[in-house]
RNA sequence: GCACCUGUAGCUCAGCAGGAUAGAGCACAGGAUUCCUAAUCCUGGUGUCGCAGGUUCGAAUCCUGCCAGGUGCACCA
């Protein structure tokens, strides 16, 4: 379709050029417009801001721009119509059919992959939870939208780094520390690590509130372990290992990878050097004990990269790591996929590596997102208000359980089970991509585990009637040659041939919205289809044409469903 | 207090590099199954696009002000 536009718009642009007006081509690819409504055609150009310089009514431009067109047709344009100011193009479903087989058999499953991001190296940083508490669905978020992205710039050829910047540094290692020599049972650690700490970790801050000494000593906990003080060192490895291992399995069920897990503490002793480096630049401030660099001039409070004890911040971690990971992969672009709250950090530390002559900073980009909150205000691990992600997916897996035995009993148990977490999963997954990342998610389990309408089980069972369809139909053979006999075929072919360009929109933003909802129209426009059509048992010519697009259906839904990180089952 | 984000149908949200009667899902009412899985489809909308100005041939979309909710603003991450 863009290279369609292109086309449309270099023949509008000879053709005001033979009226006296001078545009660039660009300036009428942006004027293009996706009329609202389909009876409008495809592609639609406005004409009234040219009503002034031919001192004409905008009807009549639209009338001498279709008839230059007719004079000089292109083959890809059924039909031109102008409507009031409009020039609507009506692009031929027959064209759009043979592209999409064209690219098909080509490329294969790969069709909707490109390579304008071929030679770039992009650095994702997702999920990076942290190890001190447990995983909440507040951490879905970030590693779902990150793995998306992450999937979306492979697609489009990029070497694509994911890494999981684990929290598994900083003063809440210090609580977790004094809170298991004060309270910690080393039975209830084996029997549950993650609940254990998470406990400890809530009593922590119970307990801080009637005694803020507690505070203090956290701080100097920490202080000892990032000064490698043997039995500090040996506990956090404790904690550390049990948690990473804990996540693991939650990163199996979301079907989420990542090409490096370095935690925060790595970064550790690195700090040095960029405080070095910070004081070359004559950057760094004594302020208040602390070490800081003020971004006055940039409007925004100052930059802390030392506690008063000496002790290093995320801030400080986050530069470091920055740096090193330039040396190292030399990226073209990093993202980080952290919460809208962390906002004013993000910029902080970003100009801090400006101002420190590092040109690269501007290739840094917070990918944000709002958070997920309660009806009664935001959730909160230190309070123990919070939700477990594996209760959610496990309660969403039950739901699909149950809905599955009583749709199709006939099921195997096992297959059923694979099914009903693939689904389930699924379900939570596409939830949260389906919304604009940047709006808060008001929590409440009806709304997560909605599975009717606008939810991923909806899609899945669009997929799963194509497989259905294309083993049932075998027998028939795959027809190449366009043949339309009813408009939900046209309006399928059509949506089909958005996809690419639906890509390009979501690359353009770094929002899986635009894709998920993409997915639902084109699920709409097939199950219209499917209600209207009968692939088995028609002629041959319409048969085999319609199998085509039960195929290509499937191939796009399941190529979507991939870039959101979402499995898609045969059957349900 | 200052900065940023959000405000669209009863609810959850699309649409916002300006463009045609502002669209989905949920909920509610009715209808469709001799036929590829009815987890489906079809029909039914009188919305102050938070409010008020401004720019424009044209504003939900851009600008300004205000209101409401949220987030952030030095030793947490």
């Amino acid at each position: 379709m863009l290279e369609l536009r292109n086309r449309l718009a270099e023949s509008i642009v000879d053709f005001l050029k033979e009226n006296g007006i001078d545009p660039e081509r660009e300036e009428i690819i942006a004027q293009f417009k996706k009329p609202d409504n389909i009876k409008f055609g495809d592609i639609a150009f406005p004409v009234f801001r040219y009503a002034k310089d031919f001192k004409l009514p905008p009807v009549n431009i639209g009338k001498m721009i279709k008839d230059y067109f007719e004079s000089n047709p292109l083959h890809e344009i059924e039909k031109i119509e102008v409507v009031g100011g409009y020039v609507n193009f009506h692009v031929s479903p027959e064209w759009m059919f043979e592209s999409l087989v064209q690219r098909v058999k080509e490329r294969g499953d790969d069709f909707f992959k490109t390579d304008i991001l071929k030679g770039k190296t992009i650095i994702v940083e997702f999920s990076s939870p942290n190890i001190a508490k447990p995983f909440s669905i507040g951490h879905l978020r970030s590693t779902v939208i990150g793995n998306f992205l992450r999937n979306l710039f492979k697609a489009l050829g990029a070497n694509v780094i994911g890494i999981n910047h684990v929290g598994d540094w900083g003063t809440q290692f210090g609580k977790l520390i004094i809170a298991y020599k004060l309270w910690g049972d080393e039975k209830e650690f084996k029997k549950d690590p993650v609940k254990h700490m998470f406990s400890l970790y809530v009593r922590f801050h119970k307990e801080a509130e009637k005694d803020p000494s507690l505070e203090d000593k956290a701080r100097e906990a920490f202080a000892r372990l990032e000064s490698g003080e043997e039995l500090e060192r040996e506990l956090w490895k404790k904690f550390r290992k049990h948690s990473l291992k804990e996540f693991e399995k939650t990163y199996k069920r979301l079907n989420v990878e990542f090409d490096q897990v370095i935690g925060e503490s790595f970064y550790s002793g690195k700090i040095e050097s960029v405080v070095n480096l910070l004081e070359q630049k004559g950057l760094l401030e004594v302020s208040e004990n602390a070490l800081v660099v003020k971004l006055d001039d940039y409007n925004m409070p100052p930059c802390l990269i030392k506690k008063s004890d000496g002790s290093t911040l995320y801030a400080t971690r986050d530069i470091a790591a920055a740096i090193y990971r330039k040396e190292r992969f030399n990226f073209d672009k990093m993202l980080y996929v952290v919460g809208s709250e962390q906002r004013l950090h993000f910029r902080q530390f970003f100009k801090v590596l400006e101002i420190s002559g590092f040109e690269w900073a501007r290739n840094l980009e917070h990918i944000e997102f709002g958070l997920y909150r309660f009806k009664d205000g935001k959730m909160s691990t230190r309070k123990g208000k919070v939700i477990f992600l594996e209760d959610v997916l496990d309660e969403s897996v039950d739901r699909i359980r149950k809905i599955m035995k009583e749709k199709n009993p006939d099921l195997k148990e096992k297959e059923r089970e694979e099914i009903a977490e693939v689904l389930g999963v699924g379900a939570i997954i596409f939830n949260d991509l389906k919304n604009d990342r940047i709006k808060d998610v008001h929590f409440s389990w009806e709304e997560v585990l909605n599975l009717d309408g606008d939810s991923g089980p909806y899609i899945a069972y669009s997929y799963v009637r194509c497989n259905g369809i294309l083993r049932n139909a075998r027998e028939v053979e795959e027809g190449f040659v366009p043949n339309f006999t009813h408009n939900s075929e046209v309006l399928l072919v059509k949506k089909l041939f958005e996809f690419s360009e639906i890509i390009d929109i979501a690359y353009r933003n770094r929002k899986s919205h635009f894709i998920a909802n993409y997915l639902l129209e084109l699920t709409r426009s097939f199950t219209t289809f499917y209600h209207n059509c009968r692939v088995i048992g028609e002629n041959k010519e319409v048969s085999s044409f319609r199998k085509t697009l039960v195929k290509l259906t499937l191939i796009t839904l399941k190529s979507g469903a991939e870039l959101l990180g979402m499995r898609l089952p045969d059957r349900m």
